[in-house]
DNA sequence: CATCATTTTTGACATATATCAAACCCGTTT
DNA sequence: AAACGGGTTTGATATATGTCAAAAATGATG
């Protein structure tokens, strides 16, 4: 699991990241779209566990996932550690980092990625010129803060059926947002990992996931997912004990 | 628990509300300091149980807490609720709703409580004007975060015990940093709300209580609570299973 | 293709915490 | 002072999930 802090890789000014479309603000004038160009953000890439940052490393810039996806853990002194997110395409990540100048969370590359080095003292800067950008920023962290509490919901008050049906719906919804099958989709991550992001163990996730299976919600084969009752696995959410 | 949701006040202006003392930056140059009057915070009083704001609000302010306590909790649709904090003195709260521009949950004081507004819009213009502010304003946000991602931690991977243990040495630190007593204090939740926070049931929120005290941890009346050995309480936390 | 390491699944059993219920305590109202 | 009501404590029991262990599946490697 050692593995070096990132696979450095020969930088290049990053035009085919489009920012903009990515997750950066639209509606912005002539004039605002070349400043931005300003920020010349660098393309990196790592291969699969490789490490983007870890826990302790200085903070210069935020990432944007071009492609791949990250998941972010925590670690606590007694050698546990939490998953606190999964980070798929056009996500920014690093944002916990902004509050110390330290990073607080590890990134780790769950598939191979590429990320666009947003360095934020840039960001700032022109977030100052450009009120967009500034209140785009604000949303983004903004949003951050939201999901980590639908999070907190999930995790404080919700069994184990409930929390994966969460967990695989957020995911099937955000792949319809990339335009991808919502339907049909394979994890990068391992039961494991779920387990830490959701607060049960491994074996948990995985009979939770058959048991999905023999009541005809999702076909499950390994890491290949398949939602057969879109409705019924929602109708789980809502079931309240 | 149908309250009105805010206790309409004469507004005064904020004078004595001294921003950068309580929660806003310090080393303003003089300018500065007077640009930063243009916000002129309003001051608010709420009583126990009155509602800053509600989940569905329309966002227009953040407000910094002057005196008194509150907690922020979110309402599932099945009618479960999640407390996701417990704010106190010199705190912001609202940062979520930046996202959206609706507020995502809701804020109930849990006593007598003085809160300054800050039109966010004011907020963001001043930023743009000193970059001090908006770094500020930026680590604010980014606390709030790496908070946040704590609680996914006490929550994905500790005991009752830890939690809890984990939740008084928190308080306890904060009242430190407001120069009160670090190790006797008034809780100002129920063991139902200090319960939805961690995670638990409120028989088990008192039960972990009653045994730290049969422990000699802590020392517990009712609301009242005495950390009669803090290096033990300390590690509680530490014992991972 | 066989071997190996890793991940996943499944089973039997243990346990932490939830649930249900009753008693108790404290502050407030009559 | 007595009665009331909400919050708290404590007990007995139930249950969801964890733990430990083994087998099965998968993917990587020589």
């Amino acid at each position: 699991m050692q593995l070096p802090a990132s696979t450095y890789q020969p930088k290049t000014a990053c035009s085919s990241c489009n920012l903009a479309e990515l997750c950066l603000p639209t509606n912005l004038s002539e004039f605002e779209t070349r400043k931005l160009d300003e920020l010349s953000p660098l393309k990196r890439s790592f291969s699969r566990s490789d490490y983007l940052y870890r826990s302790g490393d200085k903070f210069r810039s935020l990432f944007a996932i071009h492609s791949g996806s990250f998941k972010t853990q925590i670690l606590h002194e007694d050698g546990r550690e939490q998953v606190t997110g999964f980070q798929m395409t056009g996500e920014i990540i690093g944002l916990d980092a902004i509050s110390t100048d330290i990073h607080a969370c590890e990134a780790v590359a769950l598939e191979s990625s590429v990320v666009c080095e947003l360095p934020f003292n840039k960001l700032e800067a022109l977030s100052r010129e450009i009120p967009t950008l500034q209140r785009h920023l604000h949303k983004i962290m903004s949003r951050e803060i939201v999901r980590d509490q639908g999070i907190m919901l999930l995790l404080g008050s919700m069994r184990a059926e409930e929390r994966l049906a969460a967990f695989l719906l957020n995911l099937s919804q955000r792949f319809a947002a990339r335009g991808l099958s919502t339907t049909q989709f394979e994890l990068r991550m391992s039961r494991q990992e779920i387990g830490s992001y959701l607060g049960m163990k491994l074996e948990t996730v995985s009979r939770t996931f058959s048991h999905f299976q023999s009541q005809g919600l999702i076909s499950v084969k390994v890491r290949t997912i398949e939602i057969v009752n879109l409705p019924g696995l929602q109708a789980c959410l809502n079931n309240s004990r």
